[in-house]
Parts: C-alpha cells; structure tokens; sequence
DNA sequence: TTATTATTTTAATAATCGTTTAACAATTGA
DNA sequence: TCAATTGTTAAACGATTATTAAAATAATAA
C-alpha cells in the first residue's frame, strides 16, 4: 500500500488542469508516449512551464521521460495510478462486494 | 463524463494530507458516517481547522452532510470518486483489454 | 431565558504554487 | 566550428492555500 505522503505528491500532481490534460494525453499515447514539444503544441503551453510541469508529474512518478535524439518523450506510468486508486478505495464498503458503491473496485 | 474543471477541484480537494485523511475515514465508515467532532478527535485537528477542510470536500461533491441534534454528520459520497477514476483511465490503453495496466479499468 | 455544547465564519499571516521572461544546456546538421 | 532546434533552469511576481485565534451561529439542556 502507498504511504500518504506519496498519493498526496500524486494527488497534487493531477490536481491542476494543464497537468491533469498532460496526463490524460499520455494516458492515451501508449507506452511510446509524445515527445515534449508535441504536447506542449498540442495543449497550448509555453516550453517552460511545459518543463516545470513534467518535473511536478515525474516527481510524482506519474511519467517517465527518454531522450530521443534532440527530443524527449514523456510516457504515463500507470503503477502509481493504481497504487492511488487503491488507497482510496481501501475498505470502501467493509469489504462487503455486493454493497459496493465502486465499480472501478473489487472489494 | 465529469468536466476538468471539476475533477480538478476533486483531485485537489484530496491533494491535502488532512483532507485525505478524513475522506478515507469517511470512505470506511459507511452511509451513516461520522460526527464532525469524532473526526477531528480522531484526527486530532482544530475545530476551526477541520471546518474549513469539510467545506473543501463538501463543494468537491466528495461528501455530503446532514445535522442530528447538535452535531454533524458527514458521509463519503462515491459518486465523484468514480467519476474522477473514469476521467483518469479513459482510452487508457486504447480499448484494449488484454494490455490494460489498470487493474481498475475494465477497458 | 441563560448556559452549554458543537460547529462555522472571519480576519490575519506564512507558505506554497503557477506563470513569465531570460539565460542556459544538449543534440544535430551545415 | 557555427547555427538551429529542443528542452530545461533560475529568478521574480502575483495568486492561492493552510493554519490559528477570536467571534459568531445553531441546537439543546438547565
């Protein structure tokens, strides 16, 4: 199970819309993933906050980045996601499946 | 499907060790819920404190309230929660069930 | 009504966060 | 090497957020 401090990092990460469009881009873009400049084109942001966003998110270990020649790709690292999701979901309903409010959880 | 602008106020709203806390709390203490006393008791935070984090929550939809007597009573209201996972995980592995990395996701 | 309990609101302060600009690094091609 | 491309870093600024203390509200009991 995550500690807190690390789903609050992830939490805070994706709390914040230019992040949170980022993310959900990656998400979407398979594990190859997009190359900086292409999300920052794609979501209308300047190079440099683009920067100080990806550093927030893989911080947060929600993304992880290469070096492809001049480029670098960011791709969505979903481990944390899960880690996130299941914390929040931890004993969601006493363990009772047939109650369970939670379709994203097996409980 | 939720907006951004509204899963960023969830995200956000649980973005915060203390808020966290009590929406886990929340989350495992069923319909009927917990006294706002009793949570800040438990979590030793101030009155005043634990105030202004309910109303955080409250206005992110991720809890509901409801006074008996003197005392208020909040619950976890897992309808945003679910909203917040569906919004992260869309498209996640483009439809594609056997690759899904989410656990979660029944893509 | 008066006092007590439970919670909220307001005001003030310090800390954190997001954006911009300008300068810096790394890679590639001429 | 020199210039162009791609991306990062650093500094500055305004905006937002969390906490505290004090005052205010709401419900109940004496």
């Amino acid at each position: 199970m995550m500690k807190p401090a690390q789903v609050v990092k992830a939490l805070s990460a994706l709390a914040q819309p230019t992040r949170l469009a980022i993310y959900r881009l990656l998400v979407t873009s398979g594990p190859e993933g997009m190359a900086a400049g292409q999300i920052a084109e794609k979501l209308k942001v300047s190079p440099a906050n683009m920067s100080f966003h990806f550093k927030t998110l893989s911080h947060a270990g929600l993304v992880e980045s290469r070096q492809e020649g001049r480029f670098v790709y960011y791709a969505a690292n979903f481990t944390v996601m899960n880690g996130m999701v299941d914390y929040l979901t931890e004993n969601c309903c006493g363990g009772d499946d047939a109650t369970c409010k939670l379709p994203s959880k097996k409980c």
